[in-house]
DNA sequence: CCGTGTGTACTAGGTCGAATAGTACACCGG
DNA sequence: CCGGTGTACTATTCGACCTAGTACACACGG
């Protein structure tokens, strides 16, 4: 299965789901028009509630990642069809995220020249990578 | 006072705390030998608990951005004497934010030039800005 | 030595979001 | 009709966060 989840992790499973997805999306593991497993095998695969799933996919639809199909199925979306409601917001809270990291990034004694290195890093990562063995 | 709080944000008011030092320091506004207030006097500025503050403190002990004295204060510590415990893990956790934020970055419909503009703008806010004017 | 101020530790309790379990409904397509 | 889809609702459990209050150990100045 290409997603998994922690429940121990502080970041709620509904979270992880959603953050795995685009992940997965923006990789290009699925494509635009690709159906998505139904809340409840999802949720078996997960071991979870399919309530929980039910929740991912409702946050994922509100952003566009995905499409809802009452009665057939969810499927990713394709890019740029209707406008996210709330993107002012997304973005406020992006440029947070990288204020943040800056900030983290002089208390680790980060050089400026290796932040930015590890920054185009996470964009190879965000697009491909995602090679996990263990054990 | 240069620290506010929000009760209402999602975001744990301790942990509001700690960005919110961590800021301070990393632009300037703290300086290493600083006396911070006392988690009582901080406390009753903040309108919470003061073992909230406690909580903050430690955990800013913990990542050597502040020192203890018992009995007598805590302090902005000198950069790079004791070594933090646990900089790997900081480190990937830093990674996997830049990774996140590449991923929302995508979803946004962020083009590369903008995201990295928005990089280096927030290095620009990370140190000095915050100018807040409200009412 | 005493008093005040420091961080720390502990218990008890309240609040809230996350997640589960179970059930029920409305929709689609064969 | 029937099976599969997403959705909605209640009840319940669980843990993190926060508060309130108290107590302790330490440092410093009188």
């Amino acid at each position: 299965m290409w997603l998994q989840v922690d429940p121990r992790s502080p970041t709620p499973v509904y979270q992880q789901i959603v953050d795995g997805i685009k992940a997965a999306v923006a990789a290009g593991w699925l494509q635009p028009g690709d159906r998505l497993p139904s809340v409840r095998d999802l949720a078996v695969s997960l071991a979870i509630n399919h309530n929980t799933v039910a929740k991912a996919y409702q946050e994922l639809e509100r952003s566009r990642v995905i499409e809802v199909v009452r009665g057939r199925g969810t499927f990713v979306a394709q890019p740029g069809q209707r406008p996210p409601p709330d993107v002012a917001e997304r973005m406020d809270k992006l440029r947070d995220s990288l204020r943040l990291a800056w900030i983290e990034a002089y208390h680790l004694g980060l050089e400026e020249a290796e932040f930015e290195r590890m920054f185009w890093q996470a964009r190879e990562d965000a697009r491909g990578g995602e090679r996990k063995e263990e054990t």
